[in-house]
This record gives structure tokens, sequence and C-alpha cells, in this order.
DNA sequence: TCCAAATAGCACCAAATCGGTGCGGTATCG
DNA sequence: CGATACCGCACCGATTTGGTGCTATTTGGA
């Protein structure tokens, strides 16, 4: 399917949340139970997705009584790709992607398989799409650059 | 799982085939059989997608001892995004990306919530890649060496 | 000091989707 | 007629997804 996990979602929902809180590089941490509480989200999924996140070193985690999550990065310096290489495993662009063989002939020989080599492009296209794309670009505009209304977490 | 499933894959295969058979519009027909004889793909799955196409308009098919498919419409006309969506369901675009909530709020009410507006363009952009990509640009270079999807988008 | 809050880790489950198949029916050409 | 080829339905197993239970461990604060 061409479409986004609930995980990457709950994932993205929370980074989105912790960004805008201003938790960056333990400055000050957000507990998975804050974001649940504002979202619907089940508490189990977002500590899990957290869990992932901090594995790829997109968020810092601490524990304890006032312990939570952090980015370990600015927003800027997070990117989609990033996020979904995280949360959906590495990127299927590597793995070939349609591994169509010719009867008889392998997949190794590119030159046999009629859409690989094309279809290779547009998943890059489609990642180099997620690459460019920010965290921070995808927060609210916190400092009134659209008229977009905010929405006034806390 | 940002990727296409095999039936998009296979049906990929079976339009660019049959585009270079040069089967469009009822000019010649293209059977099932020939497409599985010369790719690894099961008959019957080959067949379900093709159906699948035929109902979306994409192909056009003939019954009988010398039918088969062939493109309804020129291979230039015939967009990535169209196949994606006969073989994959409507985009996703529509319906609601992260069908998140506040607690007490409502996905209709879109300020509310934070990644859905940004999601949103985000996945606009990625049809507007396939939608741009057409089934020409995925045949290997028939004549005219203009392998080109769509120029630089971000 | 002790408890509550919070993450960490593991196993587990139900439902949906995906890839694939069986079988019979129908149309068409030779 | 009969071979070829599409059509339609139901079905199956495997994988993935979304979600939960329970427990351990860490940490701050009353």
């Amino acid at each position: 399917m061409l479409q986004l996990t609930k995980r990457t979602e709950y994932g993205l929902i929370a980074l989105v949340h912790i960004a805008e809180r201003g938790a960056v590089d333990s400055g000050a941490f957000v507990s998975a139970r804050e974001i649940c509480d504002r979202y619907p989200i089940p508490r189990r999924l977002v500590a899990e997705v957290l869990k992932a996140l901090q594995k790829h070193s997109l968020v810092e985690s601490q524990r304890g009584a006032t312990g939570g999550y952090a980015l370990s990065r600015r927003p800027e310096a997070i990117t989609l790709g990033q996020i979904v290489a995280a949360l959906e495993g590495a990127p299927p662009l590597t793995s070939c992607e349609s591994p169509i063989v010719l009867k008889g002939g392998g997949c190794e020989v590119q030159p046999l398989c009629p859409i690989r080599s094309p279809v290779h492009r547009v998943r890059e296209q489609l990642w180099g799409l997620l690459e460019h794309t920010t965290l921070e670009s995808l927060l609210p505009q916190p400092s009134g650059a659209r008229a977009r209304t905010s929405p006034t977490l806390s």
C-alpha cells in the first residue's frame, strides 16, 4: 500500500507535539502520557513508536518520574524520510523493488526486468520528496508566517 | 507501508508488455498467457490485475480464442497514479489521512489536528509525482530517449 | 525512606491485508 | 465441436498491522 502506517502517523503526531513543546536535546522532556492525553493514541503505542524513534537517534528519552522524550536534533534537522525509515523499516528502495525475472533469467541482470529500472527512478524521487520534508515544515507555523490558526495546544 | 503491492508491480509489467507489443485500443490483443509465459507471474494473478485495470478503463479485453488485452489509451495518456489508484484502491489522499482527534474534538475540525494538513500537503506532492509519470516514461526508451518522469518538484 | 510516575522489554493477540489458487462458466475463432 | 481465453466467485495460508498485558527498572519528590 502506498500509505503511511498508523505507527508513522502516531510518530509524526508525537514528534510534532514534542517539537511544539520545545523539547529539544534534553532541554525538557515530554511524557508519552501527555501526548496520549491530548490525542486519542493508545499509550502503549506511543511508547513503542517513541522507542523506535529513539533507537534511530531521532529522540532521546529520560526515565524516571519527570522523564519523557525530547528531540535529539532541531526540527529542521529531522526529515520525514528519517522518520518513515525509522518506523517502517529501511527504505524499500534498496531492496529490489520488483524481483521480476524473465523465465530462465535472473533478477540480477538488470536489462531483463522491464520495469525495475524505471520504477526505481520513481521511488528515488519519492524518497527525495520525503527527505526534503523536514519536521519543522510540518509544524503549524509557530511564528505566524502563514495565517493558519494555531492549534494552541497549551 | 510506503511500498507498491505485488499486484501493482504485476500490473505495471503487464501494461509495459502490452504497450511494447503495440496493443492499443483494439488494434491487437495480448493474452494473459503470453505475459506470464514471459515473466514469472501466476496466470491467475495477471488476469485478476488486468480485470481490475479493465474496470478502471485502462485496458480493454476481448474474449475468445484470439482474445486478450489492449490499452484503451495511448501509453502517454496513462499515468502511474491511475494505475496505482486502480490496483490499490482510491487514493488515500481523499480519506482523512490521520483521523486524529483531540480529546473531545472532532476530526472534521481541521485546525485541531496538528499533522493532518501538512501531511496532506506531502501526500499531494506524492500523488502529483505519480500523476506526472506516464506509462510511456516507464517503457524502455522506445524511440525518443526521454526517460524523464517529472521535473524537480522540490 | 518509600511511593508514584515514567520508560524498557517481552510476549501475546485479533483483525486486516496480501499473495495465490480451484473450479466452473462463457465467449470466440478455426 | 473444441481449443483457447476471459470472467466470476469463493477460498486459503502467510504476513503485517494495530493493539494489549504484565513486569522490571529508573528517577524525582513528598
